[in-house]
DNA sequence: TTTTAATTAATAGTATTACTATCATAAATA
DNA sequence: TATTTATGATAGTAATACTATTAATTAAAA
């Protein structure tokens, strides 16, 4: 039996759904390989019809414009993201355990995913890390919010939260803390690969420096709280 | 005696100093306010050049692209900041009390500063928080870090770097955490804001309930490592 | 003072982007 | 067979991100 993953994405974000049809999953696809490639400031619909022979129109077809894309991109990552947390963490009944396999999992490159044909999961999540904070770092910011766009975002802080508060039911901030561990995550790792002077990280071992520092960050505080109760 | 307070940038960031002309202050002044009013995305040099009367070719005599002028932006803050934090720190003995008082000033509003008449550093501060890491987020960034256009961002990390150091000689990731506070500071309070879900701040001491959140952050962190030794 | 050189302003123009609209055709379905 | 659905092909538009040209002004040199 093959065990096939599907994500359910907000229907505000696309015209047409493009898991539905071999030219929307063709578009999934390379939108990734080429935004990875290109950056998103580059990368138009214009040269992803010419790099999947299709036409200008057919994208527009399946997408409003590449913002929304960009939107559907992260939200099929966090999507991803929270399914396989509640994979790696199942019957983990050790609450610091639990946490530390999601720190490693966020702060370690991703590799790619059998399951899913037509998505590469290590290429997106290197676009993540890249281009996600532009889907939310706009000026339609509140009204995207409010057609619940950035609900996978939500789903995996309040995952990760109550994560959090099963270890220390009085911390204070479990959400801050969990959106601090996946954006922290992102940007130490954009960091330590392009502008490395604003990190400790030597060329080697940075991955594993990386989780370190963060398991660091996240459990020191949880701890102190928790003994301070 | 009037004190005032003059920032050196990258000369590569600018084609002419808009610090040496009036029509360079006027844009400086009425970028700001643009920016923080449509957003980087919907700014353009034709729409700056209307509102200051003059036409898009003088803007361009400036700035060879609104990318740049943005890097410029960012760039003025974090040497208005770093300035900033030399200047409330200063004749502060105790480590600790040093640390708190640069969290603080990162985690809350910023007020304007009379000292600089053409830019509003309150307006400044909530554009850094929408948009300033677009300016590294792109493509040319290994490129642009040559050319040391961020080491005014590598310069504040390295002053709060040495003050955790102070506190804490033997933490092992300064430089990490000092970026970790700064860009915290800056995506927590986006997140109040717009995604507040992804926070646990109420509306009302939303600005201190994030010092809080922070100061325990990396407290905590830097004195359990102080105690392990 | 006059001429010349350099700077700045104003206007036009271009390639690309981000779309929208229309019509044709092929394939799937009722 | 009729008809819905998906894709293709082509054209067109307003705005963006520039560049280039020429005109006007100012500053420096003769």
């Amino acid at each position: 039996m093959v065990f096939q993953f599907k994500v359910q994405i907000n229907e505000g974000l696309f015209i047409r759904n493009p898991e539905d049809t071999e030219l929307g999953r063709k578009i999934l696809k390379h939108s990734v390989q080429m935004i990875h490639q290109l950056g998103f400031e580059d990368f138009t619909f214009k040269k992803l019809a010419e790099e999947i022979h299709s036409t200008e129109a057919g994208v527009y077809r399946y997408f409003e414009n590449k913002h929304k894309l960009l939107i559907y991109l992260t939200s099929w990552y966090f999507s991803w993201l929270t399914f396989h947390i509640k994979f790696i963490t199942n019957n983990i009944e050790n609450n610091k355990d639990r946490l530390s396999k999601v720190i490693s999992l966020l702060a370690k490159p991703i590799e790619d995913d059998e399951q899913t044909s037509y998505i590469d999961e290590s290429l997106l999540h290197s676009l993540i890390v890249a281009e996600a904070s532009k889907s939310y770092l706009t000026k339609q910011v509140v009204e995207n919010n409010k057609q619940h766009f950035f609900k996978p975002y939500q789903d995996i802080c309040n995952l990760i939260g109550d994560f959090i508060l099963a270890y220390n039911p009085t911390y204070k901030y479990p959400k801050s803390l969990a959106s601090t561990i996946i954006e922290v995550a992102h940007f130490q790792n954009f960091f330590m690969h392009n502008i490395s002077s604003l990190t400790d990280f030597s060329k080697k071992k940075q991955e594993s420096q990386l989780v370190e520092f963060l398991s660091d960050l996240v459990f020191s505080s949880i701890e102190q709280r928790r003994d301070k109760g």
